[in-house]
DNA sequence: GTAGTCAAAACAC
DNA sequence: ATCGGACGAATTCGG
DNA sequence: CCGAATTCGTCCGATGTGTTTTGACTAC
């Protein structure tokens, strides 16, 4: 038996013990190792190609990316372990910049947002009729509907100026009481609901407001507000000094929860206003939009004049919105979910109080659906409004100049794996390249934009390659969305370079001159050609008309590499081709039928990516000579870790971790860890650590000022009991 | 004021 | 990016 | 055959490295 395979089955052995006692395996190895001193190994395991990773580990590893500061590209993949010392090498580019907005033409929008963009629309009953367009017939139902919610409305909090922020705070603190997604559901739909009879106006804030966006996605208008600012803010707007505030920081692990505690007991001399939904929304846009010299400060007073204008629980929700994330439990499905909810018992289509669960799961499938396609909510919302879920597909549909969500991979860690998915499936296995998602779209007016994988325009990033976009389609092609992965090029080996290389391309202000680093594009699929879209044909149909389209130009477009294989060995050899012509592994996809149809934003296991591991580590209780020459290997020792936050307060959200250096006699931090570990873990982590828990760093520590822990250790090497 | 440096934020993976 | 946890739905198990 | 147990799929929120962009700050 090779130690490989014992290695495999020690961890078999164990995953199936669920809960149960010991493995006789395990006792052993745990016998052996009864010094206080509690023996650990961590294994960085590099270039296996399959064979260990048939063997269950998926549920006991923890990856990690080991730094590569001196740029030594080529040789990451094979040898990941080049350990170099951290020094900041400077970027001498830095002080060539100007401040320059990404400037995108809005001809395919509602004039709503528009509206929205003069940021000063009030709102009044008047306003939210006129908004209705189309359908005489569904105008008037939604006018009647709407007086109809004017009067409720008027028994709930509201003034001129709209609604009461507090009211959506009081919903989220409900939603955040509960972990059933159901029941969170519903307390969001019926939010919507009330808000619907205040016009789609108020409902768009309104949803914007529990997805932490200001403006659809692609528009690139971000909130320049991070963890430091907000730290700012809370300590002006409550009067307390930084180091007060950061202390509650690590004892809350919640900047929001530091806001609400230290806003407590806090009375201002003279009643605030309270805030509004469309004073909260506004204010965030404001923030979003101000840019230049000292508007950081701006955003600073924004944030605070608003924190003192709310109660503590308001000035909670308005510090997580900043951040960027609520943390209740809800973000964008089960909004969606919610809002299809609410529109089907505004238009009658489902009573609330009985709705039937079947109608309503189309509904918000429908919803999710279209807004994948459509992924902004001004549209949608005043959509809903006008035409209801069932009619949506209708009128939202696809178009060139808005990304579509891209469909996702589930990850798979070796051949047999994704046989056993795929058993009697047609299938076909592409290369994954190792760059960036890009998503190219040819619009009406004939214009080339692209969108990154979260829907981010990076057109101008890569404008050099889409300008060359005529060369590349065939005649007869007027629109079209495509799928590709942008990697970089090496013109003069005709090479793919590594995704390192890649990412030191220039955002903005990009200048023909100054572009060092060309980029290919490996084109694999097409969602849209001259105005049809192509979501709903199968994957061989869709590679056809791809082909059919464009136009190969070597080093600059060129069709991702596939083979239709079926034996283990072929994909194999083709796994190991892949890994030779510098990519990531390979994309496994089935080939024909419903189930090749591409789904936007999901990750689906219809597209399986098979990639090979960079390194990896594992962490448990092992006598070392099971081990000894397995792979390249690194003994690694813990010396540092980090307060978590949220659902890890109180435990160590990660750590920090070093290797020792004979030369220099030190240990020397190497990364940070934070994922891979279960709650149990965490747990015992924090007992264990809190008895080798130092003031100050050893002398022989070596770090950078980046990566200092919140709290040193003894430099311990670690054991993890597995609780699988 | 300008140039250089730094730290925070945003985004890729 | 990766990963683990909680739900809820789908599927299998066991009497 | 039905209820209980188990597995599967989806969603959410913890966390990682390394890069550019950009506002703030500092030294002249």
């Amino acid at each position: 038996m090779t130690k490989q395979s014992k290695l495999g089955s020690f961890f078999q052995t164990n995953s199936k013990n669920a809960k149960s006692k010991q493995s006789p395996n395990e006792k052993e190895l745990n016998g052996d190792e009864a010094s206080p001193k509690i023996v650990d190994y961590l294994q960085l395991q590099s270039g296996t190609k399959g064979e260990i990773l048939d063997s269950n580990l998926s549920s006991s590893t923890n990856t990690i990316n080991v730094k590569d500061q001196n740029q030594n590209i080529s040789d990451t993949k094979k040898n990941p372990m080049i350990i170099v010392p951290t020094n900041q090498t400077l970027n001498e580019n830095q002080h060539k910049r100007k401040s320059a907005r990404i400037v995108e033409s809005d001809n395919s929008e509602s004039e709503v947002e528009d509206e929205m963009k003069t940021k000063k629309i009030k709102y009044t009953q008047k306003e939210s009729c006129v908004t209705q367009t189309k359908s005489p017939e569904i105008k008037q139902i939604s006018i009647s509907a709407k007086v109809q919610g004017i009067k409720d409305a008027k028994s709930e909090e509201k003034d001129s100026n709209g609604i009461y922020y507090s009211e959506i705070c009081r919903m989220f603190e409900q939603v955040e009481q509960t972990t059933k997604r159901l029941e969170i559901t519903d307390i969001t739909a019926k939010y919507f609901f009330k808000m619907m009879s205040l016009g789609s106006d108020h409902l768009t804030k309104c949803v914007y407001l529990c997805v932490n966006q200001v403006a659809p996605e692609y528009k690139g208008i971000e909130l320049g507000v991070g963890e430091s600012l907000l730290l700012k803010a809370i300590a002006s707007a409550t009067g307390k000094n930084m180091t007060a505030v950061k202390e509650e920081v690590e004892k809350c692990g919640d900047l929001g929860l530091v806001a609400k505690n230290f806003r407590t007991n806090q009375r201002t001399l003279f009643p605030m206003p309270k805030l509004t939904i469309n004073k909260v929304f506004d204010t965030f846009y404001e923030i979003s939009t101000s840019t230049g010299a000292s508007s950081q400060q701006k955003k600073v007073q924004k944030i605070t004049s608003l924190l003192v204008s709310g109660s503590d629980i308001e000035a909670k929700f308005i510090i997580r919105s900043l951040e960027g994330k609520l943390r209740i439990g809800f973000a964008e499905k089960t909004v969606l979910t919610a809002l299809a909810q609410a529109s089907a018992f505004y238009h009658n289509a489902e009573s609330k109080s009985n709705p039937d669960p079947e109608k309503m799961n189309k509904y918000s499938e429908i919803l999710k659906h279209v807004y994948t396609q459509l992924p902004n909510y001004n549209i949608l919302v005043e959509a809903l409004f006008t035409h209801g879920v069932e009619k949506l597909p209708l009128v939202c549909k696809l178009v060139p100049g808005i990304p579509v969500k891209p469909m996702l991979a589930f990850p798979t860690k070796s051949v047999s794996e994704v046989l056993n998915r795929f058993k009697e499936i047609e299938f076909t296995c592409e290369y994954k390249y190792d760059g960036e998602r890009i998503q190219i779209h040819k619009c009406e007016d004939g214009k080339v934009v692209s969108f990154s994988r979260n829907s981010e325009n990076s057109t101008e990033k890569f404008y050099d390659i889409l300008e060359k976009f005529e060369k590349f389609t065939n005649e007869g092609v007027s629109t079209f969305v495509i799928d590709a992965e942008v990697v970089a090029w090496d013109t003069q080996s005709q090479n793919i370079l590594p995704f390192q290389v890649l990412s030191t391309r220039k955002r903005k202000d990009t200048k023909e001159s100054e572009i060092t680093v060309q980029v290919c594009l490996f084109v694999f699929d097409i969602l849209y050609l001259n105005g049809e879209s192509m979501l709903q044909k199968s994957l061989n149909d869709r590679r056809k008309i791809l082909w059919e389209s464009f136009k190969v130009s070597p080093g600059e477009f060129q069709f991702a590499e596939y083979k239709n294989l079926k034996e283990v060995d072929d994909i194999q050899i083709f796994l190991d081709q892949s890994i030779a012509d510098n990519c990531e592994g390979l994309m496994v996809k089935v080939l024909n039928g419903e189930e090749s149809s591409y789904e936007p934003s999901k990750r689906s296991r219809n597209w399986l990516k098979v990639l090979i591991l960079v390194a990896c580590i594992y962490l448990f209780i092992v006598k070392k000579d099971y081990l000894d020459g397995v792979g390249d290997s690194l003994d690694l020792v813990v010396i540092g870790g980090y307060t978590g936050k949220g659902k890890r307060t109180g435990v160590y959200g990660g750590f920090l971790l070093a290797v020792y250096d004979p030369d220099q006699e030190e240990y020397q931090a190497i990364c940070k860890i934070g994922t891979g570990f279960s709650e149990a873990n965490l747990k015992e982590f924090k007992e264990m650590f809190e008895k080798t828990k130092i003031e100050i760093p050893k002398s022989y520590y070596s770090f950078g000022e980046a990566e200092k822990p919140d709290v040193w250790f003894e430099p311990t090497q670690v054991s993890v009991e597995r609780y699988i």
